[in-house]
Formats: C-alpha cells, structure tokens, sequence
DNA sequence: ATACTTTGATTTATGTATAGATCATATAAA
DNA sequence: TTTATATGATCTATACATAAATCAAAGTAT
C-alpha cells in the first residue's frame, strides 16, 4: 500500500477550478497563445499549464492566478484599483472584530 | 548561493491572492470558526491555513478553494447552477473554436 | 489574579509537484 | 501530398510544500 494520505474536494471547489482552466484555455485560444507562450511568459513549465487548463487542484496558487492575468482572466473580475479597496475594507473589518465580537453578535446564517 | 529557482508573480496576482486570503479570515472569523476547526473540515494542517490566509501564492489551489468553500466564499460569487451552466457554455465555447476560427476570425480585442 | 484556548512562528521528515526531455498524434500551412 | 508547428502524454530527478510537533505570546474566560 503505497497510497495513504488521499486529500478530498468539495464538488464546488472541483467545478470552480474545472471553469477555471476552460476559462484560461478558451482565453489563450481567443488571443491565439500557443501554450509554450503562455507557459513561458508565466515563468512555469508547458506541462504545469496543461494541468491547469486540465483543472487540476494540486497547482500552486500563485501559477494558476498567474496565468490567468497573462491571458486576462481576473479572478474578481474586478480592476486593480477596486481589489486594493476591496482589499482595505477588509483589513478594516478585521481589525475591527477581534475585540467587537466579544459580547456574542449573533452571526448571520447565510450558509446556502 | 543555495536558491537558485526563484518564482515571480504579477502584483495583480499578489493583490488578488491576499484578497483572497483575507477574505477567507474574515469569513472565519465571522463565524466564529478556529483555525483548527476549518483546518480539521478542510483536511489540511493548521499551519497551511495560517500560509492560505496569509496569501502566500505556493499553496495547493484545490486547498484554498476547499477552505473558501467551507468558509463561505464563494470565488465567482456564483451559485453551484450558475457554475456549472457557465462551464456547459465555456465547453460549447471551446468545441466551436478549433474548426471554426481556421480563416483568421478578427479576433475581438478587448484586453483592458 | 489563574487557567484555558487560540494563534503565530519554527523546525524536521517525507511525500509530491514541478521542470525538462522525449515521443506520438494532431492540426495547420506550403 | 510534405513540412512545420502545437498539443497531449509519459518519464525522471530534484526542489519544495505539507503535516506534525513544539513553543511562546496573545487572547478569553473563570
């Protein structure tokens, strides 16, 4: 038994990367990249963009996003002015709460 | 002179990877969730959580995702349908492509 | 105050993703 | 057709992410 560790994936986390790379693919064949192109501007191997394109889960982040700019799929489809802000409200949220959720702020149950 | 490799990201990427991780934080913490515990349900060790939140771009992509998901962010901030109609027409998308783009297609330029 | 929990930061060992090369198929061009 | 380029797939060696354990500091509660 040579296996033992095995991670799991939720089926959105799986669909989500899955759309991922067929969005980076259907990008990179709309501004006619070949994949070496690609791979090479992104500083990472021809190989690794097949997996990611592929959707494979066991990429690194940082590639995958990578990647993703090069092509011009934004992951927030937001610009970069707007994730900076996006950015300082969310530390503003956080500094807020270590110390404002004491008394039990009933949490918003938005699950599903 | 013991590195040699040395990976490099575009600031959008950066930026959108500790968005990303921030956002995963906050999310945790507005529901009150210990690091350990989301680690536990993500089947990852706590020390990698603190590396995802933290936005460092070497991290498995299928873990952060897990981690957003059980977190509650969502990375197209679409439902599992809208995901998985947006992967039908990607694929459509893709089939066509190959054939149909032979006679040089005025490819739509809209990079910005 | 003391006790308990959570977090951040290190360290070590091991599994594995990655780069690079190679080859076959496929797609495109001449 | 033939030539050239792109893609998909497989293999190996090595670099590095990961899990696990440990510890100190910060936070929370009693």
């Amino acid at each position: 038994m040579p296996k033992v560790s095995a991670r799991t994936y939720s089926r959105y986390s799986l669909e989500a990367i899955s759309l991922l790379g067929k969005l980076i693919r259907a990008a990179r064949k709309e501004r006619k990249m070949t994949a070496q192109e690609v791979a090479d501007r992104a500083g990472i191997s021809r190989g690794l963009l097949q997996r990611i394109e592929k959707g494979d889960p066991k990429c690194e982040l940082g590639a995958t996003l990578e990647v993703a700019t090069i092509v011009g799929v934004k992951l927030f489809d937001a610009e970069a002015t707007t994730l900076t802000r996006h950015i300082r409200q969310t530390e503003d949220k956080l500094a807020l709460l270590p110390k404002s959720v004491r008394k039990k702020v009933k949490v918003a149950d938005d699950d599903f």
